[in-house]
RNA sequence: GGGCGCAUAGCUCAGUUGGUUAGAGCGCGUCGCUGAUAACGACGAGGUCCGAAGUUCGAAUCUUCGUGCGCCCA
């Protein structure tokens, strides 16, 4: 015997004061390293961390993110596999830029130029660890282990050169190349914005809308009548789109005298427009108007361009540009059904434009057209606006068209139209810029041949959301002009323009006639505090040359870019490790994940970006791609360098680099507002409070500036971070929406953890009082008290030698350790908890209940109660190692107290031990079907008490049990005890022919019958309604089969065919359930009368020793006077009841003299209880 | 405009391969229990399973169309 005793339990528990023990408890035994040492060796669980941007607050979306990114690791590291965790930071991006702008009080890339790109970009490093600490805090207060400490950093040096190895690799196959990208430009800035920015701005404006006449070159006095809402840009037009399924009209208009060729739907609502009659000579389709040539309204390109032919690459030869093209988005929702085409200002006017040159021989297509500068304003291109902020020169172009009579209509027009959200004057403008592109449409086929071996969770994504996405693949825009960013890694020859791809700083030091690496050396010296990492950002890097091996007396310079930090995370799988420059087995043994998650939001974000490099990488050998891949590379900006043989050794099977992802559900909160929407509150009660009823339910996106929502600090400070998690788990399947709660986080205490926590408290507080010690007997390691160690215990019997009750519960308990496994093993969380809290409930509300007289029992040392000790101490550490993965704070509590007891030859921590086995001999699924019978009866049986409202402290004589099945009906009789105790009766009679009480309804067994009758189980239904059930019964009991006619054919019926119900008559204070029905003696004699009020006093005293605040211990006195005989007569009958179940020493019916008394009523009877604690 | 998802009780959500009494929690009502109790438990009321059409012996579940909402893209 250890002589140590379980420590008392607080029936008042604060969880979150437990947790602070915990966290504590863990850090000081090192749990969480520990755990992993343990699993040295053993398989692998790869786990990535998507790495969260600390340039802002932690929310309570994350908390989900990294509740569940905890759940599993802990789950797999429990089944005995090493799952590493090592943290991860994103830190560069536009969104770094802004924060330091904000603190500098500057907007534009001019502003930060004039402060210096050097101490901006130092700021930008200081800030991103502005947030860390609170990062940090909300990590480990959730549980999430995770190594912070050794977190990979997306602006570390070893980190950047990783991504520039990878961007190497694709320059040299030919995969990364220059091209054009129409962004959303603010020209003002003088910077590209981002889609989550340009979303921010959209307000809704009056801008132009002209219609303006394209006359025809070969048909004179024909126009087409083209629609554009941007005049600014009619100086860069290229060409003219139609629809070429559309029906297009040729008009008359008498007034202008001229014809007209738009879209023959929007024939009437010109003429509206206009307000005059239009007369449709005739009608096209739009194909037949493909290749017309127009003279565009102005000539600054045309005038020396409008004629040049270039030649096809399927032969002959077609003007360039100034002609009608197809296009498939030309609609006739609005405009004329012809839409002017600006490639310069517009992506879909882009695509044309590829498209269109991609049928030209390489060199003879038609260039781009931009008549507009950097700046927003026109260039020398563009004659007599040169110089004008495009915008501002609307007004004058549409004046020029109208007076050279091109103008057919103006009007003003609403819609919503993006400003910067920076500087909400400045309109923005579509604008081409160069841009680095990755090749990615090459590689579309094998991601998806490798999405489609990832797992999904849920799986619509893969073919849905994520297999959408990857089929409308387009090229990865991969550079920003920007300056906090990994830095594009190619170095320009300055003679030849040729170029080529940097792996590291090492790389660049060993060039030859290398300069430039001083300026980081003057800064470090400068300033000795500035982390090494720095010197591969920008400024640094761009000061950095070398001789060019292209060009004698040429120099190699760096483009001045940066890169998408998307591409960052995405190389995270190698990057976190600085391969290939080192970290190359850690590598290997880390690829691909086993495991990872994160939002929604992350499909076209992280998801993507690590399929896709990984793809382009690793990717599966495939001999038409590598030849391809070699083609591109001969083709490519270097100049047909073969590529490196790396890829070969570096090829992986699909699926990678994830092979299972659970896309989380978004996080939306939930809050109640005044009906004008201005006062807000978190809580429905503080709401009602302050505004009755006139308060509005709110459901919607979280908001900052709304404050909408509760921080996680304080959900952790008052529900605790098990709330939290057990919220997040057990409430819904992971990829569903969830509804930051408040209220819904508070209840899944009761419904969970304090129902859990009170068996606990319930088993302890009678271990104590009985001094029950689990180490007796036990010597030796005792491990992680399995049913194996517990076995060897004193006093611990095989289960099949204990009660009933006892074995059901372990079987459930090992059912719902198989089915734990099962679920878990599926990352289906949701099913497990579910699981787990039918589990507890069947533990608190069936075991615990119906064993309480066992543990009261006064013969300590009886097998029966010895056992009930050893059955709820192994279902409570069995469900403290269950439950450690999901709420991994009350676990250990448990663990601590329950395996305390054993002093240092346990597992020091529930977190070490292993995920339970389920012990599939003790499971009985008989004996389950049996309880749950059982259950229901005891269910039915109150329900008819309620009916005729007789309570369960007044005993009945008998109730009378109809089975529809007497399938169980000998183990139920065998075990009434149970249900005479649940529903308080002296006699359970289960009747075997019940046609007094009820009638018999018979049903198809529809799954059964149904492939076999088909058509006929109408009427098949029909003729058993109408049969006499009793009859039938009868009849398929004694021969084991009946015959039915049914529309002329016959239905030959065995017991499996058929289903059962019963119906009670009317008459009889009866329940009915699916399988049986309860039927009650409500004739109470006097007998019973006496005995409830017994009952009734016992719990008068038992309300008044509460009151006394006696101890569970504590002996009483009591005393009674009544004026009723009759009661006294009761009570006296069963004073020794009465006096066992309240433990009353004394029990007179005199007053007592040193308390107060209680004016009370039984039965209708006044009387006075005196209660005092005796010695 | 396209894609994806969602729509089930007053609220928040489950609902296995289609099978005939559609579930849980909260809230509400009634009652009970209290030697586990910031409690807990039982019982009850509460449903056109968004609408329409179809497939089927049978549809909350499958198909099509529509409506509304959300997210992503344009």
């Amino acid at each position: 015997m250890s002589g140590l005793m379980f420590q008392p339990v607080s029936s008042n528990v604060q969880f979150p004061e437990l947790e602070r023990a915990v966290l504590a408890l863990w850090k000081e035994r090192r749990i969480y390293e520990k755990s992993l040492e343990q699993r040295q060796g053993n398989p692998k669980f790869v786990f990535y961390e998507g790495p969260p941007t600390a340039n802002g607050l932690p929310h309570p979306g994350h908390c989900l993110t990294r509740a569940i990114k905890d759940l599993f690791p802990r789950y797999r590291t429990m089944r005995g596999y090493l799952c590493e965790r090592k943290g991860g930071w994103d830190t560069h991006g536009l969104p770094v830029e802004v924060e330091v702008c904000k603190e500098l009080g500057i907007h534009s890339k001019e502003e930060i130029e004039q402060f210096g790109v050097e101490p901006f970009i130092q700021r930008c490093q200081q800030s991103v660890w502005r947030y860390m600490k609170q990062w940090e805090r909300l990590t480990e207060r959730l549980g999430f282990w995770i190594h912070l400490d050794e977190a990979y950093v997306t602006y570390h040096q070893s980190y950047v050169e990783s991504v520039w190895w990878s961007l190497k690799r694709l320059f040299e196959r030919g995969l990364l190349y220059q091209g054009h990208k129409i962004v959303w430009w603010w020209a003002q800035g003088g910077t590209a914005l981002s889609s989550g920015e340009v979303g921010q701005g959209y307000r809704e404006v009056a801008d132009p809308s002209v219609y303006v006449r394209f006359p025809l070159v070969d048909q004179p006095g024909t126009s087409l009548l083209v629609w554009t809402t941007t005049p600014w840009t009619l100086p860069s037009n290229q060409f003219a789109a139609v629809h070429p399924d559309l029906t297009y009209a040729v008009v008359w208009d008498e007034e202008s005298g001229q014809r007209l060729i738009l879209a023959a739907d929007l024939v009437p609502a010109i003429a509206e427009k206009v307000k005059r009659e239009l007369v449709v000579e005739s009608t096209l389709a739009g194909r037949d108007l493909l290749g017309r040539r127009y003279l565009p309204p102005f000539d600054y390109y045309h005038a020396a361009d409008g004629d040049r032919q270039g030649r096809l690459r399927d032969g002959g030869s077609e003007v360039i540009a100034w002609r009608v093209v197809a296009a498939d988005f030309v609609t006739t929702d609005s405009g004329s059904g012809v839409v002017h085409q600006a490639p310069a200002f517009g992506e879909v006017d882009f695509d044309v434009l590829l498209a269109e040159q991609a049928r030209f021989v390489e060199g003879q297509g038609p260039p781009l057209i931009c008549a507009v500068g950097p700046d927003g304003k026109f260039t020398d291109e563009a004659g007599p606006y040169r110089g004008r902020w495009v915008k501002e020169a609307d007004k004058d172009i549409v004046r020029d068209l109208r007076s050279r009579g091109l103008l057919y209509h103006f009007e003003q027009y609403l819609h919503e139209y993006p400003f910067c959200w920076r500087a909400e004057d400045d309109p923005l403008i579509q604008y081409p810029r160069r841009s680095w592109f990755i090749r990615t449409t090459r590689f579309k086929d094998r991601m998806l041949a490798n999405n489609r071996q990832v797992r999904w969770l849920p799986e619509h994504i893969r073919d849905g959301r994520f297999g959408n996405f990857l089929e409308s693949n387009v090229d990865w825009a991969l550079s920003r002009e920007r300056y906090w960013g990994t830095p594009l890694p190619i170095w320009v020859c300055d003679q030849t323009g040729r170029m080529e791809a940097i792996d590291s700083y090492q790389a660049l030091l060993d060039k030859p006639g290398g300069t430039g690496f001083d300026v980081w050396l003057e800064a470090k010296a400068g300033n000795p505090e500035l982390p090494e990492d720095l010197k591969v950002h920008k400024p640094y890097i761009d000061a950095i040359s070398y001789d060019s091996p292209f060009a004698p007396g040429g120099r190699m310079r760096r483009v001045p870019d940066v890169i998408d930090c998307w591409y960052d995370s995405g190389a995270m799988p190698f990057a976190q490790w600085g391969f290939p420059h080192a970290g190359r087995e850690t590598f290997e043994r880390q690829f691909p994940a086993d495991f990872i998650s994160e939002a929604l939001d992350q499909t076209r974000g992280w998801f993507y970006s690590l399929l896709a490099i990984s793809t382009l990488l690793f990717g599966e050998r495939d001999e038409a791609s590598e030849r391809e891949a070699a083609l591109a590379g001969g083709a490519g900006p270097a100049g047909g360098e073969a590529p490196a043989g790396a890829v070969e050794e570096s090829a992986h099977p699909f699926p990678h680099p994830y092979r299972t992802c659970i896309v989380l559900g978004l996080m939306l909160a939930e809050w109640w507002e005044s009906r004008d929407g201005k006062q807000r509150y978190l809580n429905e009660d503080e709401a009602r409070q302050a505004l009755g009823d006139q308060l509005v339910k709110k459901i919607g996106k979280m908001s900052k500036s709304l404050r909408n929502y509760r921080s996680p600090e304080e959900i952790f400070d008052v529900y605790g971070a098990d709330a939290l998690r057990w919220y997040f788990f057990a409430n819904q399947p992971p990829w569903n929406s969830i509804i930051y709660s408040e209220r819904a986080i508070k209840d899944s205490i009761p419904e969970f953890l304090l129902r859990l926590w009170n068996v606990y408290s319930f088993f302890v507080i009678y271990a104590r009082i009985d001094g029950f010690d689990p180490t007796g007997g036990l010597d030796g390691d005792a491990c992680q008290l399995d049913a194996e160690d517990l076995r060897r215990a004193n006093g611990y019997r095989p289960v099949s030698e204990r009660a009933e009750l006892d074995r059901w519960v372990l079987s459930e308990l090992q059912a719902t350790v198989a089915e734990s496994i099962v679920r878990m093993d599926a990352y289906d969380n949701y099913g497990a908890c579910a699981r787990l809290s039918q589990f507890v409930d069947g533990l608190s509300n069936w075991y615990v209940r119906r064993s309480r007289e066992r543990f009261w029992s006064s013969d300590v040392r009886a097998a029966d109660k010895q056992d009930a000790y050893w059955t709820l101490y192994e279902c409570l550490v069995t469900l403290s190692k269950l439950i450690a993965p999901f709420t991994p704070f009350l676990a250990e509590t448990i663990w601590q107290n329950l395996a305390g007891v054993f002093a240092g030859r346990v597992y020091e921590s529930v977190h070490l031990c292993d995920y339970p086995l389920p012990q599939t001999a003790v499971i009985n699924q008989e004996l389950s079907v049996r309880m749950g019978l059982l259950r229901d009866i005891a269910s039915l049986g109150r329900s008819a008490r309620m009916e005729a409202k007789l309570k369960v402290r007044q005993p009945l004589a008998k109730v009378e049990v109809i089975l529809a099945d007497s399938q169980h009906r000998d183990w139920l009789e065998q075990h009434d005890g149970l249900l005479r105790d649940e529903l308080n009766v002296k006699q359970i009679e289960y009747t075997k022919d019940a046609e007094k009480y009820i009638s018999y309804q018979v049903q198809p067994n529809f799954k059964r019958l149904g492939p076999r009758v088909g058509r006929l189980m109408p009427a098949v239904k029909a003729a058993l309604a109408q049969a006499d059930g009793g009859r039938l019964l009868a009849e398929l009991n004694a021969s084991g089969q009946v015959v039915l006619r049914v529309e002329e054919q016959s239905v030959t019926l065995d017991t499996e065919d058929i289903q059962v119900r019963l119906e009670a008559r009317p008459g009889w204070v009866a329940a009915q359930g699916s399988h049986c029905v309860v039927v009650l003696n409500t004739e109470l004699s006097d007998e019973l009368v006496r005995e409830g009020h017994a009952n009734d006093l016992v719990r008068l005293i038992q309300e008044r020793r509460k009151e006394l605040d006696c101890q569970f211990t504590d002996r009483i006195a009591v005393g009674l006077v009544t004026g009723s005989e009759a009661l006294r007569q009761a009570l006296d009958e069963h004073r020794e009841t009465i006096q066992r179940e309240t433990l009353a020493r004394h029990l007179e019916f005199t007053a007592l003299d040193s308390v107060p008394g209680a004016m009370l009523s039984i039965g209708g009877h006044a009387i006075e209880l005196f209660v005092q604690v005796v010695p």
